[in-house]
DNA sequence: CCATATAGTCAAGTAGCTTGACCACTTTGG
DNA sequence: CCAAAGTGGTCAAGCTACTTGACTATATGG
């Protein structure tokens, strides 16, 4: 197996777990996609066009993604405090807390690793992943 | 940032990669999850149940996956040849010119990775990573 | 042989996007 | 200061890649 299967392998073993633990832990009728947006709105929200943009996708889908997490309770449209045309979307108390328990899943799933690997080499793949991986636009892995 | 989210960036990355790379090489009109079937049809072809199966999918889905790339070119419905029920998707030779074109991207994406980090931490990389993803079918990553 | 299971397809429905049109507000520059 | 162009957001319609449900043809096990 290539380095390039073993990566998407891993990559889709992740989402499924952390998926399965904010399940888990009572999050209800969220999908991956979210997650990537809970992240990006987490330190003091955005606006929808950056949420696109920061998810790959045209102003108009990001705001369909925000309807559904406003309607859920995750999230709520407050007025932008610089550009009366704008919003800002922020997370409320329960989006936070969604947020956490993705991170406490996301944790599960790398200290389970540890337990294979060793932390060592835990942190050996974390360096040269995070040297791999550039910034910016998140993408769909398939 | 976290090993997770340093993982899915690399994932994701990869598959963008991989497909400008086919794109490139003249293969339009393809997904990045039609290269997941491909690999799968590769040794010897499967059933459309099968495929399902291993990209996580009803077999409904995977036979309209398979209605697309036949129509394109890429594969062939033959019967099989232990069960007048089924048949064997295999493969053309268009198919196979294009799993090679998508293995040769892979191959540059990881080599470009090489340059960063040096053979031996690629191959740790490898290793490392082998030892976390199990087989079994394909999860989407988000 | 007959009952049940399995492979595949057809048809209809759905979710999650896209594109296009539009309004509200902001920025720019003469 | 104001007109023109740009930007943020929404509404509506359409599309695509799936899903579920129903069905036919073949296989299998008692």
């Amino acid at each position: 197996m290539a380095l390039s299967a073993a990566l998407l392998a891993a990559a889709g073993e992740l989402t499924q777990r952390i998926h399965e633990g904010v399940v888990a832990r009572g999050f209800e009728g969220l999908r991956p996609a979210h997650g990537f947006a809970f992240a990006r709105l987490a330190p003091g929200g955005a606006t929808v066009t950056e949420l696109g943009a920061h998810l790959g996708m045209t102003k108009q889908g990001a705001s369909q993604l925000v309807d559904e997490i406003v309607r859920r309770g995750y999230a709520e449209r407050r007025p932008h405090p610089d550009d009366a045309r704008a919003r800002l979307i922020v997370l409320t108390e329960r989006g936070r807390d969604c947020t956490r328990a993705a991170e406490e899943s996301a944790a599960e799933a790398v200290a389970a690793w540890a337990e294979l690997l060793g932390e060592g080499e835990v942190r050996a793949l974390r360096d040269g992943l995070l040297r791999i991986a550039p910034y910016g636009p998140i993408r769909p892995a398939w």
